[in-house]
DNA sequence: CGTCTTTGACCTGCGC
DNA sequence: GCGCAGGTCAAAGACG
C-alpha cells in the first residue's frame, strides 16, 4: 500500500532550497522579520496554480475513492463556469493538464480539491525548483503522487488490515531514534502535504511568526527553524491533543507565493478527536498572548493551530454543517474516530457550541479580502503558468461555497451533500482555496 | 498548575 | 569522514 505514496517532495523542497540563491538566504532573516503577521490578515486572492504534472499521475484505482460522489463545491464552481480541479483525481488521463482542460472529466469529488499528498521520502534531494520539475529528470512520475485522502486516511476498506495497516505505514517508514522516540525524519517519512491560503506577510517587525491555519487538533509547536533557500522559517508541530500521540505537522510559506502556506503532516493520530478543552487550549492564550507579544522584539504573531479553529469558524449555521460533514468523513488517520463514536459525538457539538458562540475577533476584517479579484486571479493563474509551476488551481467558492479550507485537509470530509457546500460559505466570503504540493512552495 | 511559545543547543540524515 | 541543513529537545518565560 505505500508502495503507491512512495514520492518525495519533500525532498524536492529540500533540494530546491539549495538552489536557492544567496540572496534568498540572505533574506532570510530579514524576511523573517517581515514574516509578521498582521492581525488582520487574510487569504491571498490570488490562487496558486497547481500543476497535474507531478501528483496527477495516474494510479489505477487511486486518488479517488468516491468516485461517485458529488461534490457540491465543484459543482458550484461549474456552475459558475470556474472549471473544477482535477488535481486531486483519478479521472485525468492528461497529466500535465490544468483545470482549464479538466472540467471534462467526473471531478466532482470533495477529494478532487482537496491537496493531499502522502509522501514518502524515497528519492533524495533533488536540485530542483518547482519551476523546473516538469523537466526534472530524476523526478519520476512515482515520485510524486497524489495520496487520495480517502488512502491516506480513510483506508479502511480495502481490507481487513486497512486499518491498522495504515498505522503501520507509518510505523515502518518511521525511522526511530535514541533520542526521537518512532518519530523521525527526512527519508521514509510519510508525508501529507497540504498548501492553503496563509495570512499574508506583513511588513511589520515580526520576526517568524506564522498565523496557522488550524484543523481540529491541537497543535503545540516545539520548534521553528530557518530553512535555507527560503525566506520563511518552518515551525514545528506535534499534536498536543494527546500526549502519546506522533502527529506533527510543518507550517512554512511558500518561497514562491507567501500567500501559500504550506503544511507537512507526517505520522498520524493515534487517539480520537481531541476534547474542546485541548483542542481550545491555549487558543485564547495564543490571541492576548500573541498580541501581547507583538509589542516585544521577539514577539511573533503565532497564532495557535488549534486556537485558529474557532477563529475560522463562520458564524452562520452553515458552519455547523460544515463542521459536522468534516467530522463524519474525517475517518481520522488511525480511523480511532471510528472506534469512539460517543467521543465524536461530543466534539461534534462542542464544535457547533463553538462555532455558533464564538465570532471571530477578525473574520470582519478579513472576509473582504477573501474575496478574489477574478482579474487578479486569473491573471495569477498564468503566472503560475507561465512560471511552469506545477499546480492546478481553482477558484473555490463562487457563491459562498468556499469550504473549511482548514479542515478539510486534515480529515477528507465525505462531503457529499451539497447541502453541505454552503458550509463552505465558511466566513461567507469567496475563498480560493489552493491546493499544492510542497515542492510548489520551495522555489 | 497546565499549556503554550520561543529559541539555542543538540542530534542525525544526507551529500560530497 | 566531514560539514551542512533539517528536525527535535528542553529550558525559560508567559498566559489563563
Amino acid at each position: 500500500m505505500c508502495s503507491k505514496f512512495e514520492g518525495d517532495l519533500a525532498d524536492i523542497i529540500r533540494g530546491s532550497g539549495g538552489g536557492g540563491s544567496s540572496d534568498a538566504t540572505k533574506k532570510m532573516m530579514t524576511s523573517s522579520e517581515e514574516l509578521a503577521v498582521d492581525p488582520t490578515w487574510h487569504f491571498s486572492s490570488n490562487p496558486t496554480n497547481f500543476s497535474s504534472e507531478i501528483i496527477e499521475e495516474r494510479l489505477d484505482g487511486f486518488g479517488d475513492p468516491f468516485p461517485n460522489m458529488q461534490d457540491p463545491l465543484l459543482q458550484d464552481l461549474l456552475d459558475t463556469q470556474i472549471s473544477p480541479p482535477t488535481f486531486f483525481t483519478s479521472n485525468n488521463n492528461n497529466s500535465t493538464s490544468h483545470i482549464s482542460n479538466n472540467t471534462n472529466n467526473e471531478t466532482n469529488n470533495i477529494f478532487s480539491r482537496m491537496g493531499y499528498h502522502q509522501i514518502t521520502s524515497s528519492v533524495d534531494k533533488l536540485s530542483v525548483s518547482p519551476v523546473a520539475v516538469t523537466a526534472l529528470p530524476r523526478l519520476k512520475p512515482t515520485t510524486s503522487i497524489l495520496v487520495s485522502p480517502n488512502d491516506l486516511i480513510i483506508n479502511n476498506n480495502s481490507s481487513g488490515t486497512s486499518k491498522s495497516g495504515h498505522v503501520m505505514e507509518n510505523q515502518v517508514l518511521q525511522i526511530s531514534s535514541p533520542r526521537n522516540t518512532g518519530i523521525k525524519r527526512r527519508k521514509s517519512q510519510t508525508k501529507k502535504v497540504v498548501c492553503i491560503p496563509a495570512p499574508a506577510p506583513a511588513n511589520t517587525s515580526r520576526q517568524s511568526g506564522e498565523v496557522v491555519p488550524s484543523d481540529l487538533w491541537a497543535w503545540r509547536k516545539y520548534g521553528q527553524k530557518p530553512i535555507k533557500g527560503s525566506p520563511y522559517p518552518r515551525g514545528y508541530y506535534r499534536c498536543s491533543s494527546s500526549k502519546g500521540c506522533s502527529a506533527r505537522k510543518q507550517v512554512e510559506r511558500s518561497r514562491t507565493d507567501p500567500n501559500m502556506l504550506v503544511i507537512t503532516y507526517t505520522c498520524e493520530h493515534n487517539h480520537p478527536w481531541p476534547t474542546q478543552r485541548n483542542a481550545l487550549a491555549g487558543s485564547t492564550r495564543s490571541s492576548s498572548h500573541t498580541s501581547k507579544k507583538n509589542t516585544s522584539s521577539s514577539s511573533t504573531l503565532q497564532t495557535s493551530p488549534s486556537s485558529s479553529f474557532s477563529h475560522q469558524m463562520p458564524n452562520n449555521n452553515n458552519s455547523t454543517t460544515s463542521i459536522l460533514k468534516e467530522d463524519e468523513g474525517q475517518k481520522e488517520g488511525d480511523s480511532t474516530s471510528s472506534d469512539y463514536p460517543e467521543v465524536k459525538k461530543e466534539k461534534i457539538m462542542d464544535k457547533r457550541v463553538e462555532m455558533e458562540t464564538h465570532v471571530p475577533p477578525f473574520s470582519q476584517t478579513y472576509r473582504p479580502t477573501l474575496l478574489p479579484d477574478e482579474s487578479n486571479y486569473y491573471h495569477h493563474s498564468e503566472d503560475f503558468f507561465a512560471d511552469n509551476l506545477l499546480f492546478d488551481t481553482y477558484q473555490e467558492n463562487k457563491q459562498n461555497t468556499a469550504l473549511d479550507p482548514f479542515g478539510l485537509y486534515d480529515w477528507p470530509a465525505e462531503n457529499n451533500d451539497s447541502s453541505n457546500s454552503n458550509t463552505s460559505g465558511l466566513l461567507g466570503g469567496q475563498v480560493t482555496v489552493r491546493w499544492c504540493t510542497e515542492n510548489s512552495l520551495k522555489d
